[in-house]
DNA sequence: TCTATATCACCC
DNA sequence: AAACGGGTGATATAGA
């Protein structure tokens, strides 16, 4: 299929914007817009003042017109901030040139300008345009020099877009590009209405947690003397083991293994060790500085759309809540009146893997809710009325022996994880081998595929080139996690469209907001429209899912964070103590 | 003193 | 070389 006809014209547009009162977390501010219709050149420019007086888009919008521009979100989130519609019909560039280059070397990076090196076309060299990016960034007042600069580097994003999508035009899937470019539309959406954050405990966390992480180590370290500050000394803890004549695991390079799991099983056999683990592991990274988190106490930051191989969103781990350690999700809180729930895939991959498989026992296993009790059933290890309780043990090791297949783990690996013999492990994959033949056929033929055709792709068009030198446990977990991505998208579509308010995307979760008295009602709306979008990506397989919520002013917390967090807050002074977990359904 | 690399920790 | 998929990012150390 070739670009569709648009009598509204194809209109390439780019925005300089830079977040409000310098302040990552706060809304885009526009300061100047170019459009550029494609065939007659007609152009718009417009500066911040301008912009603020239109009510919309000073060129057609509707389903007439095709709106084209690089990492839309950028351009969408300058369209909320001016109160504009948002157009019919968007065409991303980016995630054209992801989806074309998806797995291939690529020569200089996925920005524009690496999208027109890639297609052999100049561009504005990338000292010139960072050096315009700061000046931007910088911030008003501009004198009317600037002005004209800004408007200039604005204006040559837009000529790049009119070369680069000629040049493109002939690798785009038209009809999904259009759905690709709804989902960058719903991306620019949900990061406008970001995470509710509880500011109160950020700040006295931000402003506590250096003394916290000193008082901890001198407690601990008095007995080590490995500490240099809040820095660990590979050098000085040489010294120790060699002083107290413990040998120590080595890595191939020679260098001490300093991996938690080292340390946990050292630890076993000299107890001694245990607090200096445990410090290691409470003072782990954290630069809550980077945290974007707006003036009203929202966490907004690029979600980075498309930017795995497997097309999930990759934002940046310190300026995303989701992205440090799990404990520090306790400054999720929903704003007054309102509650949150985080509602997330049942077992998603296995699902997939079921559907995708066309294996009847694997959807049999999925449909009961319990998949791994049933493949421990279905494999004859646990008899029929076997419970989760009554069979924990057994159970662990089937869910661990379902994992390992997914990310495609070896016997001894899964052997080490369980603490299991490695024939143990193997019978475990044995059992998975013989109850899902049906499954390890179409995964083999997936792995066929990739290496024959050189390609694999998703139900709705995302796809990867495999490399020369492939990785088969890759290419096998592509199918789960791609898809798996695809229904995110497609769910955050439908719920923003149904005017749902999507806080974040999370891989196989979504977070959304409610006002309390609505609550329950969009919670059960939002896991059928999940249920809805797995059935869209999986020819009607459809997939559960669990919702944790949480109500204001309750804060959000995840189990696996709770004492971290406690602990931490008692040493703040703080009275924020999680006390139990929230409600499911 | 700055940068590159290796290693590690964390997330789903 | 290892054999656990997709990631981001901090930190320690080595090298320039």
């Amino acid at each position: 299929m070739t670009m569709p006809h648009y009598p509204g014209g194809v209109w390439l547009v780019d925005f300089e914007f830079h977040p409000a009162n310098g302040r990552e977390g706060n809304l885009p501010v526009p300061v100047c817009m170019v459009a550029r219709e494609l065939t007659s050149s007609r152009t718009v420019r417009l500066w911040q003042d301008e912009l603020a007086r239109l009510p919309a888009a000073p060129f057609p919008t509707d389903e007439s017109a095709l709106f084209v521009a690089y990492y839309a979100p950028a351009e969408m989130g300058c369209f909320i901030a001016l109160g504009w519609p948002m157009p019919a019909n968007v065409l991303d560039l980016f995630i054209a040139f992801r989806r074309h280059t998806n797995g291939k070397r690529i020569p200089a990076g996925n920005g524009l300008l690496g999208a027109l090196a890639y297609s052999g076309l100049d561009a504005l060299a990338a000292d010139e345009k960072d050096a315009m990016r700061d000046l931007v960034l910088r911030g008003g007042p501009w004198d009317a020099v600037e002005q004209r600069a800004i408007l200039d580097y604005c204006e040559s994003d837009v000529l790049a877009l009119a070369k680069l999508l000629p040049a493109m035009q002939g690798d785009i899937d038209w009809p999904r590009s259009a759905l690709q470019g709804r989902y960058a539309v719903v991306v620019a959406q949900i990061e406008a209405n970001g995470v509710p954050i509880d500011t109160e405990a950020l700040v006295a966390l931000k402003n506590g947690w250096q003394g916290i992480q000193h008082r901890l180590i001198t407690a601990v370290d008095a007995g080590f003397g490995v500490y240099e500050g809040t820095t660990f000394k590979l050098e000085r803890f040489e010294r120790y083991l060699a002083s107290h004549r413990i040998a120590w695991p080595r890595l191939p390079s020679g260098g001490l293994d300093l991996q938690d799991d080292t340390f946990k099983d050292m630890a076993r056999m000299h107890p001694q060790l245990s607090p200096l683990r445990e410090l290691r592991g409470a003072l782990s990274q954290m630069r809550l500085s980077d945290l974007a988190v707006g003036d009203d106490g929202r966490n907004r930051c690029m979600l980075s759309m498309f930017r795995s191989k497997t097309g999930r969103n990759q934002p940046s781990n310190t300026r995303f809540i989701f992205g440090p350690s799990v404990w520090l999700r306790g400054l999720i809180q929903p704003s007054e009146g309102h509650g949150l729930a985080y509602v997330d895939w049942s077992q998603q991959e296995f699902g997939i893997a079921a559907a995708l498989s066309g294996d009847t026992a694997m959807m049999a296993a999925y449909a009961s809710g319990d998949p791994y009790l049933a493949f421990a059933k279905q494999a004859g290890a646990v008899p029929q009325d076997a419970t989760k309780h009554s069979h924990k043990a057994v159970r662990d090791q089937f869910k661990a022996c379902v994992l390992a297949v997914q990310y495609g783990m070896g016997a001894e690996s899964l052997a080490y994880r369980i603490n299991q013999p490695t024939a143990r492990a193997r019978e475990l994959l044995d059992l998975h081998r013989r109850t899902y033949r049906r499954f390890w056929a179409w995964s083999d033929g997936v792995l066929h595929q990739a290496l024959l055709g050189g390609r694999l792709w998703t139900t709705f068009g995302w796809q990867l080139f495999v490399d020369d030198t492939p990785n088969g446990r890759s290419l096998c977990n592509f199918p789960m996690q791609a898809n798996g991505s695809e229904m995110l998208r497609l769910a955050c579509i439908r719920l923003i469209g149904d005017g749902v308010r999507v806080c974040a995307p999370v891989h196989d979760a979504i977070l959304i907001e409610a006002p309390l008295a609505d609550l329950d009602a969009v919670v059960a709306h939002t896991q059928a429209v999940m249920r809805a979008a797995s059935a869209a990506v999986l020819d009607g397989f459809m997939l559960e899912s669990d919702a944790k919520i949480v109500r204001a002013p309750e804060r959000y917390m995840d189990e696996r964070g709770e004492r971290m967090w406690n602990t931490v807050m008692d040493q703040l002074g703080l009275d924020t103590r999680i006390v139990g977990a929230g409600g499911t359904a």
